[in-house]
Parts: C-alpha cells; structure tokens; sequence
DNA sequence: CGCGACATGTAAGCAGTTACATGATTAT
DNA sequence: ATAATCATGTAACTGCTTACATGTCGCG
C-alpha cells in the first residue's frame, strides 16, 4: 500500500516554494531542467493541484484587485511546507534499474543478423552524442559552479548527471559495437 | 494513438522464441538479467499471456499425455515469431530520460541544509556501490565475452551496460559531494 | 485576420504496483 | 507438520500518455 510515491505532488511543492505559478508555467518548468530525469504532461499536472487544493497545501488566486482574471495563481500553504520539507530529507533507498527498451532490444540480440545489430547500436550511438552535445551546450553556460544555496544549484547537479549518463550510454554502445567484430 | 509500445508483449515473445515456458518461468526470467533495466510482477504477465493467446501470437498447452497437469505451458506460434522479428528490427528513437526520483531531490538541494545533503547523497552512493559490486560479481563469471550468436551475448551486453550506469552514478554522487565542500 | 503561444481542462486507455486469493509440491 | 517454493489468478488503485475540447492574447 505504497506504491503512491507521489513524485509529482513533491515537484509541483517544490516549484511553488521558490514562486507562486500557474499551473502552465508548471508545466514549463517540466519542460526545462526536470525534463533531464523526469517529465509530466499538463493533462497530469491540472487535476494533481486540484488535488493539492483539496489538501490544503496549496491555495489557488483567481482575481487580482478584486478582478477576476483567466490565470489561476497557486500559492504553496504552510501544511505544504511542512509536507515537503519532510520529503525532501526522507533518505529512501535506491530505486530499482530504470525501464529501458532499447536494452530489451540487446537482450535479444543473438536472434539478429550482425548487419542489424550494428544498425540498432550506431543509430543509437548517433542520436546519444546529438543529446550529449545539447547538454554540453547547455552547461558550458557556467562557468563557474552554483553556491549550493542558490537555486541553479540544483539544475546544475542535474545537468552534470544527464551528461555523465549519456556518456555511459555512449560509452556502452561503443563497446557493443566492438564486440560485434565485423 | 501509440502511447502502446508493448514491450510486455515483445519481452515475453522474446523468451518464448528461445523455449517454451510457462508464466512462472517467465516470471523467474525477469527476475535474472531482465531485471537489470525492467521487471514485470506475475500480476502483470498472467494477464499478458491471456491476451497474447487471444491475438494467436501464442498458444497454450494445458495437458500431457492426456492427462490435465497444474502448469500452462506456453509456446510461441509461427504469427509471434514474425510480430517479434518486426519489432526487434525496428530502428526506433531513443526513450526520454527515464525518471529520477533521487534526482528530483538533488534538484530541489539549495532548500536543504549541508547535513542533510551530505546524509542523502552518501546514502545513495553506499548503495551503488553494493549493486556495483553485485554485477561485478555476476561479470566475473564471463571468462570470455560470449559470441553474438549465443544466448548469453544479450545477458552479458546488458550486465555490461548496468555496470557502466552504476559506474556513471556513483562517479555523479561523488562530484555532488564534492561540490558540497565540507 | 490568422497564427502561435498562452491557458485550462476532461476522457479513454495502457502500464504497473499492491494486495487479495487459492492451491499443489517439495524439502526439512 | 510445516515452511518454502511452485503455480495461477483477480481487483483496486496509482501513474502516465494520447486525444479531445475550448477559449484568450499579442503580433504581424
């Protein structure tokens, strides 16, 4: 009875410690640095802070100086607070190996002709090294390290893990290739 | 309107081209060298097998020299074989990042105090290091890399692979900690 | 005026986990 | 006997994607 881990009620807290947001502007934000190691479609995003408001983490704005106005403006509540600040320091174990199709691919390998192993790896080769470089570009744009009190630290830890994935996807691939000995 | 990839479906074909089994075998599979990138719980593949009889992608032998027996072994028809062959050629896009929930912590680190950073990340490190070394173990196995034209050679590009990943964590959490500066 | 970005939602369906259920076989 | 493993299933629920649906705002 907890397979509920609630990922995105915590992300959408998280968001809305730093800034008040839409439930769009969430949805942006998925599509940034998140999106490096997780992402979810506003479709799952609208009905979750729904949710949060029937909890009471978070309250919703509609007006402004007693207008009513078509953004909806979400404020994290002291509950939510709490709520995830306990999260964030829980030290949960490791989760299990990520799904991975492309590996259930290899796995059967030896029911292929050599010709299409080789296709399948350099195709993926190729497309590994196109995303290594976006985020190549992308953390070329500090030069220096974030404070680990500022708020681009996370995005920076993140960003470095992505690359050091793709490089280790990289490098597995190559070695696949390699033990094909065409 | 392709959300469905199937890969249940593809997984089980796969196993059943080698042998036929039942839904406990293959349960037992997932749980070897599968488990390196996936696994599916028998609540998942018994349902499975029901419809890919339905689809005449397998069949189902219930009984032995007449006699009714406690296990339902499957086998794979000729229309599974070429559904599978379609799919293990196809040359498809690579997945999106998979999902990180200990990433989305780091993510959210700068609301964090130093101790508590330092606890979490040293925690998950122990911990990539004790699956290192399991596959580690399990690699030491392989004197020689097996052929690409044997069974094993999937097994062992696979654990090769999962080494790589916990190789390019655990190198992740270090370089974390180290930007912590204690 | 039309196009793209902004903005919010719902419905249907697949994917996966947890828990509930049952019963047979084998080893201690 | 009794516990572990073998063996098969269903129900309820969370999580996620795709598609459907609607309307606004600003720009050229």
């Amino acid at each position: 009875m907890k397979y509920d881990s609630r990922a995105l009620k915590y992300a959408i807290l998280g968001l809305l410690l730093r800034k008040p947001m839409t439930g769009y502007d969430i949805s942006k934000e998925f599509e940034k640095s998140i999106s490096e190691f997780w992402s979810a479609k506003h479709s799952q995003i609208y009905p979750e802070l729904k949710k949060l408001v029937s909890e009471n983490l978070i309250t919703c704005e509609t007006e402004c100086n007693g207008e009513p106005r078509r953004k909806k403006l979400y404020t994290i509540s002291h509950a939510g607070r709490q709520d995830f600040g306990v999260w964030l320091r829980k030290n949960e174990d490791i989760d299990s190996p990520p799904k991975d199709i492309f590996r259930l691919r290899t796995y059967f390998f030896d029911l292929l002709d050599k010709e299409c192993q080789y296709e399948l790896l350099s195709t993926q080769l190729l497309q590994h090294r196109r995303r290594l470089l976006r985020l190549e570009e992308k953390y070329k744009k500090y030069d220096t390290a974030p404070s680990d009190t500022d708020a681009a630290f996370g995005d920076y830890l993140v960003l470095y893990g992505a690359i050091l994935r793709e490089k280790a996807q990289i490098h597995w691939l190559q070695t696949c290739l390699d033990h094909l000995c065409l």
